[in-house]
RNA sequence: GCCGACGUAGCUCAAAGGCAGAGCAGUCGCCUUGUAAGCGACCGGUUAUGGGUUCGAUUCCCAUCGUCGGCUCCA
């Protein structure tokens, strides 16, 4: 029911385990929280709250675990800090770490931790929580209580589990650096105190670091939102609205190749289009339980005619209704009703993020009906189908994500046996890597979804294929069997690219704006050197546009080299230069956006080339 | 929504209580160009919006809108 398109991916730079520390051999993948690594970082977390204690001898402090890139340590501080004083605390932390203070465990009893943290009361908090007996990720109590034990280095003691380095000196002090302050609640709860966070990284040593450090700076290189200004894509603006999306005309181009392929394949495959209304009223998303349980991302409702109608957070009611328009055969299975389907749904402002976390958007969506017998091999077909359009779309390396049912689900749990069972025995046999999230299901129905990489190893989730038991009853969908008997369909939602709004910007941000040829808003651009090759510049542009380019002709009175600065900037894949020479021979004169200059090429040769490229979808 | 930072020309950024500036872009002119910016002139602003303090506010205060970094990683 729920196609979500968050950008989980949007902070997760992957973790490189060398081989060096693997003693040469290939490594198998290395836990992250069992690695040097991870110790380092957890350690160095510690580090920085001595710091930061000293330089505030009142604060409280929180929690400081390490995470994917680094560590945090959450404060309650007199005072905002500022950059100066990170700067302070990290020319602190250096001096620490250069004592080589070893790290001692102790087990405590919870009586003597809370002596130890009287005026702690986060820890106080921790420890009572200690007591209680941990939890399970299932939040299941646990039979045995946790050991309860500190760690001190220097001066500084903590609670804490561990595990950490031997002792300071094995943090490489030019490995280290303090990133950013952010409120974060305690305990992410909203009704909380919001404490002060300190992000801060930590690596082997310092080459590491310098090479994670230009990966940010590569990721700012390529954020979608400057390219977007710089090459005219798209833009946000205030008078509109936050997180509605205008598509200029290249990024609409762009889009509008996109839909075109998406079309005809989903055509090719056997999909049947359906359009839809925006609006449904306010009985309708009652019956679909999405007032129930998405309530609070749908947008206030209409009043219309003493009536309530809301705006649609997703498509599938209406794709239901169209399948109840008649009675149904089990011949008529399956049925898959496709629909680039705009939904607009409430994001709270402070989650908006560029093309990436909007408002408004275009799922390329749709629903697939069949019977109980057909569903593996439905299962199996709308997989490949996924693989296949990613891969035509450049994302070649994948991860798949199969989310089975969790504690609490409704349904028949046989039907969640099934559709588990075939989820994963397709991604076997399509030979996708995979991770199992036992539990990770949605209430109403298992899952995959599909991340792929960018060109920086960056995660991206774009599909997600969904089973959905509810709403088949909830609408009390049926078709009529070889018995004669009404039965219940199987449902399956999926999105490929998840929406055309993010899956736009995560193109953007994977080719840094040079898109394929065949998906560039212009692919070539004649560039005349003097005003008198404009005459057959334009021949050169017109017999491009009857090849079927995209082709502007730059008729303005600059010089070449501004020409070609500006079409480069523009990312446009084949700069045509022509000057007296290529008028002679009737030729063009090719540079490619990288900066290779093939030279002198005969006009037909290159639409030959041009139409190669864009062919094999270079 | 909450915490913090920020909002000055289309873009990137100056000016810190006392006349709002530069580069790029744009327009016009000159140049007629051979592989990443030719030269000159001109145009461009209710300093996000609304209110307040002040003789005077872009600058200080409050509110609103928007942008950015976070608010999931559990001692």
């Amino acid at each position: 029911m729920r196609l979500t398109s968050r950008p989980s991916g949007a902070r997760g730079f992957f973790i490189f385990i060398h081989r060096e520390f693997f003693g040469g051999t290939m490594a198998v993948k290395e836990k992250y929280e069992e690695s040097k690594l991870f110790r380092i970082r957890h350690s160095t977390a510690h580090v920085m709250a001595q710091a930061v204690l000293e330089k505030f001898p009142g604060a409280k402090y929180a929690i400081g675990p390490a995470i994917d890139e680094g560590f945090y340590y959450d404060f309650d501080l007199p005072r905002s800090l500022t950059p100066e004083d990170l700067t302070e605390i990290e020319e602190r932390m250096r001096q620490i770490i250069r004592g080589k203070f070893p790290f001692v465990r102790k087990e405590v009893s919870a009586g003597e931790a809370r002596k130890l943290f009287k005026d702690q009361p986060y820890k106080l908090e921790l420890i009572d929580g200690l007591e209680a007996g941990g939890f399970d990720e299932n939040g299941e109590p646990l039979f045995e209580k946790p050991v309860i034990s500190t760690f001190t280095h220097d001066q500084f003691t903590d609670l804490c589990r561990g595990p950490h380095v031997q002792n300071t000196g094995e943090i490489d002090s030019s490995a280290i650096k303090l990133m950013s302050v952010a409120g974060a609640y305690w305990r992410g709860d909203e009704k909380r105190p919001m404490l002060q966070r300190i992000y801060g990284t930590a690596w082997y040593n310092k080459e590491e670091m310098e090479q994670y450090l230009w990966k940010l700076e590569e990721a700012k290189r390529r954020d979608h939102r400057k390219i977007g200004r710089d090459l005219d894509l798209f833009s946000v603006v205030e008078e509109i609205g936050a997180g509605l999306i205008l598509w200029h005309p290249k990024g609409a181009m762009v889009r509008k190749i996109t839909e075109d392929f998406w079309m005809n394949e989903h055509e090719k495959s056997g999909y049947q289009f359906v359009y839809t209304p925006h609006i449904g009223k306010a009985s309708l998303w009652e019956t679909s339980g999405h007032l129930g349980f998405f309530k609070e991302n749908m947008f206030s409702p209409l009043d219309i005619e003493g009536q309530s109608y809301y705006l649609k957070p997703m498509n599938c009611p209406f794709h239901i209704y169209i399948y109840k328009s008649q009675l149904r055969s089990y011949r008529d299975l399956p049925i898959r009703y496709a629909e680039k389907g705009t939904v607009y749904r409430y994001e709270r402002s402070g989650v908006l993020h560029g093309l990436l976390r909007v408002r408004g958007f275009t799922q390329d969506d749709a629903h697939h009906f069949c019977r109980e017998d057909q569903m593996p091999q439905e299962i199996d077909f709308v997989l490949d189908f996924s693989l296949k359009m990613l891969r035509a779309f450049g994302f070649s390396d994948l991860k798949a994500y199969l989310s089975t049912k969790p504690a609490k689900s409704g349904g028949d749990p046989a039907r969640w046996e099934a559709a588990e069972a075939a989820l994963e025995a397709s991604l076997k046999r399509y030979n996708v890597e995979y991770e199992v999230d036992e539990g990770g299901g949605a209430f109403y129905g298992p899952k995959i979804d599909l991340k792929v990489h960018d060109a920086i190893g960056r995660e991206w989730q774009l599909s997600t294929i969904q089973f959905d038991f509810n709403e088949p009853e909830f609408f009390d969908m049926t078709y009529i069997g070889e018995d004669g008997q009404p039965h219940r369909p199987y449902m399956v939602h999926r999105a490929l690219l998840g929406s055309l709004e993010r899956f736009f910007g995560v193109l953007i941000e994977h080719y840094a704006g040079a898109f394929p040829v065949w998906r560039a808003p212009i692919q070539a651009v004649v560039i005349p050197i003097a005003d008198r090759h404009l005459e057959y510049a334009q021949k050169v542009g017109d017999s491009l546009k009857a090849a079927g380019l995209r082709v502007s002709v730059d008729e303005r009175s600059e010089r070449m080299n501004a020409k070609i600065r500006d079409a480069q900037n523009q990312k446009v894949p084949y700069m045509l230069v022509v000057g007296d020479k290529e008028i002679e021979n009737n030729q063009v004169a090719l540079r490619l956006r990288g900066g290779e200059n093939p030279g002198p090429i005969a006009l037909a040769a290159f639409i030959d080339k041009a139409r190669q490229d864009i062919e094999e979808k270079i």
